[in-house]
RNA sequence: GGGCGGUUAGCUCAGUCGGUCAGAGCGCCUCGCUUACACCGAGGAUGUCGGGGGUUCGAGUCCCUCACCGCCCACCA
């Protein structure tokens, strides 16, 4: 890149690089300290509130995908805006232990070496999951800067490190103290890959083709007999929990059973007597109206069990083999049991019934295996009272989330909630500091060394034994608003910015996350950890599929940089992106992303070189002398005054891809395809005044200047590389990355809506003229002859632009009219007509072409009969007097207006047709 | 079972308060190496805005309903 320190109005090289500039430039802005609120470098206003991004930490598991390219890149645009805005802003790097996640990766690994979690045992387990994550962490950080994340470096944090030790063990003592936190007995999610419990979340209901078998249990007779004759069908999809059963249930209205009711039954293979109980719970339409209670192996079982007061018999183990307690099939796993109980059942002659039976079962998020409830004792966190202050949060308009419509799942998810189950069965992650001493006393410390004595008995620490279990990933996460900040310490960082501004991530862990840390957050800070949560959709395959490793269509984002370059990879993630909404991500969003960028580099190319000679190549930057510009230099700013506007709004309302769009267009299809060439030009016109080339010179940089601006935030490295070859102004910084903000107010100054309007009617003629010359097959260089019919008040501004208008359409000489009888004589035969609204053109005949005649014909009466159906349209709506009545004027107005336009046309095009 | 998205050009998608909104990019067709850019320029074609009702002077836009696709939540064994 351009490394000279002033760097004023220097070339830039012929094409943008990507793998050459993009290290250097982030080199650049560490060496200045720029992302750091208070870095040297920063220009942050210290009396702005500071604007604060939490970013979801990534799990240090592996290499980031092009999701986690997505939230850096949508992170990063915020931040880049508010740090342009000179607000101090604080956005700051993680790193997320993902126990869980974490330990299936590390166990595929040490499996591959031979060795198990087992084999390893806990501490040596440990030892090996600290040194990958020592690697990881690295590649990920490593990552995270290629993107171009301006993330404040000097704060990195990890969830498992000492200040989030210490968070999260004084965060659960404190819900403990405040019985928020509680250990029991219940059942719980268990998942016997993992051998661990999960939450509800974690639990994945899976659509599968089953069997739903009826089952004959025998009554008891007087004398606790079986009763041959006397039977009692139920019907279940898990004929291994049979074992477990401790009653039968009926519904109490259905006559069916009302006379069993009461009685006993056998349950088979155990030979245990159970009642025949009566619960509302069962659906009389369902099976045979007559359910199984299995307490330890069924949610709904379990909540039946306790209503009737039945103990729970728990018939498998961690593994999910069968018990003891199973009795003969003790030691099977739970699919062989089922089996052998089929079959004896079968042979008992019992098995009345077995219909296939579509339904859902719960499978483990991470490991797939079916997950067994089971009843464990563990901790779990009481939601309700949390999730309330998080709900009155989001009513009371203290936190929005965007898009609005995931208030709703919002609401209905945290109303709904249940206690959350946050013991894990695992080795990495923050251990549960609980301790219990041999009388079953429990003690919780937040003191690193755990506590001095039981609590309850005093019996000192050496008697005390810690919790194994350690803590769902998410309890951690759920801190991490206010951990990152020092929290339980009251530090300086704490009470400047918390809460933070903004939440940004993905759709997917609005409960996993969002919510719990709204939950804990306002529970220990009593303010909600956001202003605004910010809620991005997902980045789909080009098919619209999950992208996936196994399936092998996933876009690796590190490679699309190396190839295509950071810059194309986050301008193709936002553009054309809606909040909330996934997106279909694909090779060419990159490519026309890359062609945008390569279209802006070659535009500031040659404005930097098309320096008037009279400017000295290190001249500051100074605003255009408005005396001295053309009516297109007049367009071009005010145009650019709308787009400052409108993108400065899309970025208050997180509409990103708007912006995006907004700006594509001004860059290219205004800046370049008019502003541009109409300056050429005037910058090559030696008849003009040297001021009036300067000045249009200048308007081109002022607007160019705009536009890297705007751009920044999407384009950090290609815009940063521009703006050190562009003149600067006084006040700028040596980067742009600190650079201000375009100030809308500011721009506002330069609208201009009659050169708009002015400029526009040229544009028309000029593209009319083009289109009717190729029509006619008029090679594109060939320059004919020409007249155009000018109105009187457009008179002036066609005189300033008429050269243009010559060079861009291929006009020459051209001759200007604004009478129409002198337009009309000056007609030699076979010319071409052109009508662009009160504009018209004759382009001069060439060589005879009866075929291009004929099309030119064809395409002026298509033009006629849509003029004329519009015009018909607006007649019909005006002589509504309905329309006229209750329309606001403005809009009858224009209504009006328009037919008038419209019937000129009809007028102009007969004419030209018939007459 | 409940809820939420989506359905607009061949493809990917914008479309705010109902009123020049029938749009963009890519692709396609025809020209063109005009001294920033062929990762380009000029021009062109393509639509019952998923179907059906309704409200309104006026509906991709609001309401109802149906269809299909996707997602989330949920204790019919």
């Amino acid at each position: 890149m351009t490394d000279s320190p002033s760097g004023r109005s220097a070339a830039l090289p012929k094409a943008y690089l990507p793998a050459e500039f993009e290290t250097a430039i982030y080199e650049r802005w560490l060496t200045a300290d720029v992302f750091a609120p208070d870095g040297a470098g920063s220009r942050a206003d210290p009396s702005k509130p500071p604007f604060t991004i939490v970013q979801p930490p990534p799990n240090v598991t592996g290499a980031l995908h092009i999701g986690h390219a997505l939230t850096a890149d949508l992170e990063d645009v915020m931040i880049r805006r508010a740090r342009m805005l000179r607000r101090p802003t604080l956005w700051l790097p993680g790193l997320d232990h993902a126990s869980i996640g974490a330990q299936v990766v590390l166990d595929k690994l040490i499996a591959a070496e031979g060795e198990s979690r087992a084999s390893l045992g806990r501490e040596r387990y440990l030892e090996r999951m600290n040194a990958f994550v020592e690697e990881t962490r690295e590649t990920i950080l490593r990552q995270s800067r290629r993107f171009g994340s301006s993330l404040d470096w000097s704060r990195t944090r990890f969830t498992m490190d000492e200040v989030s030790s210490k968070a999260v063990r004084t965060a659960f003592t404190r819900l403990y103290r405040e019985d928020l936190a509680y250990r029991t007995e219940a059942l719980i999610n268990w998942c016997p890959g993992c051998r661990t419990s999960v939450s509800d979340l974690e639990v994945l209901p899976t659509p599968e083709s089953g069997t739903l078998w009826t089952i004959r249990y025998h009554l008891l007779d007087a004398d606790g007999r079986p009763d041959p004759a006397l039977t009692i069908s139920v019907a279940t999809t898990r004929p291994e929990t049979i074992l477990g059963d401790v009653a039968v249930a009926v519904h109490p209205d259905d006559p069916r059973y009302a006379a069993v009711v009461g009685r006993q039954v056998l349950v088979p293979f155990v030979d245990r007597p159970v009642p025949i109980i009566a619960d509302a719970v069962v659906q009389r339409d369902f099976g045979t109206g007559a359910l199984k209670i299995t307490p330890a192996h069924d949610p709904e079982d379990h909540a039946t069990g306790s209503r009737h007061g039945l103990a729970p018999i728990t018939v498998m183990d961690d593994d999910a083999s069968l018990n003891a307690a199973a009795g003969p099939y003790a030691g099977l796993d739970r699919y062989a049991a089922r089996q052998r109980i089929l079959a004896d059942l079968e042979a008992a002659g019992d098995l009345v019934e077995a219909k296939p039976h579509e339904m859902l079962i719960g499978r483990c998020q991470r490991s797939n295996d079916v997950i067994e409830p089971r009843l464990k004792t563990q901790w779990f966190i009481r939601t309700k009272p949390l999730a309330a202050r998080a709900l009155e949060a989001t009513r009371t308009g203290q936190t929005t989330i965007l898009p609005g419509r995931f208030v709703k799942v919002w609401e209905h998810w945290l109303t709904e909630i249940r206690d959350w189950n946050i013991s894990r069965q695992l080795w990495w992650g923050h251990r549960i500091p609980a301790w219990y001493c041999p009388d079953g006393h429990v003690t919780v410390s937040d003191q690193v060394g755990g506590p001095s004595a039981c609590e309850a008995c005093g019996r000192p620490s050496a008697e005390l034994v810690q919790d194994d279990d350690i803590f769902d990933t998410w309890f951690s996460s759920g801190l991490w608003p206010f951990s990152t900040l020092g929290w339980p310490d009251e530090t300086a960082d704490l009470r400047r910015f918390y809460p933070g501004t903004v939440m940004e991530t993905g759709y997917d862990i609005i409960f996993f996350w969002v919510a719990r840390m709204m939950m804990l957050g306002i529970h220990f800070l009593d303010e909600a950890p956001f202003e605004t949560v910010y809620l991005h959709g997902l980045v789909r395959a080009g098919s619209g599929a999950k992208m996936s490793k196994t399936v092998g269509n996933v876009v690796d984002p590190l490679e699309a940089i190396d190839e295509i370059g950071a810059d194309a990879l986050r301008f193709a993630l936002i553009h054309g992106i809606s909040p909330g909404n996934d997106q279909k991500f694909s090779r060419d969003k990159l490519e026309s992303a890359r062609n945008f960028g390569n279209k802006l580099w070659n535009a500031a190319r040659f404005v930097l070189g098309a320096r008037p000679p009279s400017i000295p190549a290190d001249a500051g930057r100074v605003p255009p002398d408005p005396d001295h510009l053309g009516p297109s230099e007049r367009w071009l700013r005010s145009r650019m005054a709308a787009t400052v506007a409108a993108v400065d709004t899309a970025m208050d309302d997180f509409a990103f891809g708007e912006a995006t769009r907004l700006l594509y267009d001004m860059t290219w299809s205004a800046y370049c395809d008019w502003g541009l060439e109409f300056a050429k030009v005037r910058l090559s016109d030696a008849g003009l005044p040297e001021t009036d080339r300067e000045a249009t010179w200048w308007a081109l940089v002022e607007v160019l200047d705009g536009l890297l601006r705007l751009l920044h935030p999407f384009l950090p490295y290609l815009t940063e590389a521009i703006w050190a070859a562009t003149p600067h102004g006084p006040d700028d910084p040596e980067l742009l990355i600190v650079a201000d903000w375009p100030d809308p107010e500011a721009w506002s100054q330069l609208a201009d809506g009659g050169s708009e309007r002015a400029v526009d009617r040229v544009r028309d003629l000029i593209s009319e003229v083009r289109n009717a010359r190729s029509i006619a097959k008029i090679v594109a260089a060939e320059r004919r002859p020409g007249d155009v019919l000018v109105p009187p008040d457009l008179a002036a501004t066609f005189a300033e632009l008429a050269p243009a208008i010559g060079r861009m359409a291929r006009l020459e000489p051209l001759v200007a009219h604004t009478e129409r009888v002198a337009f009309l004589a000056a007609e030699r035969p076979g010319s071409l007509a052109v009508i662009a609204g009160e504009l018209e053109a004759r382009i001069a005949a060439g060589a005879a072409d009866p075929a291009a005649d004929l099309a030119e014909r064809a395409r002026l009466e298509r033009e006629l009969a849509d003029a004329e159906r519009h015009l018909a349209a607006a007649r019909g709506r005006l002589a509504n007097e309905a329309f006229t009545a209750k329309a606001p004027p403005a809009v009858v107005e224009g209504a009006r207006t328009s037919a008038a336009e419209l019937a000129e046309q009809v007028a102009r095009l007969t004419l030209r047709l018939r007459g």
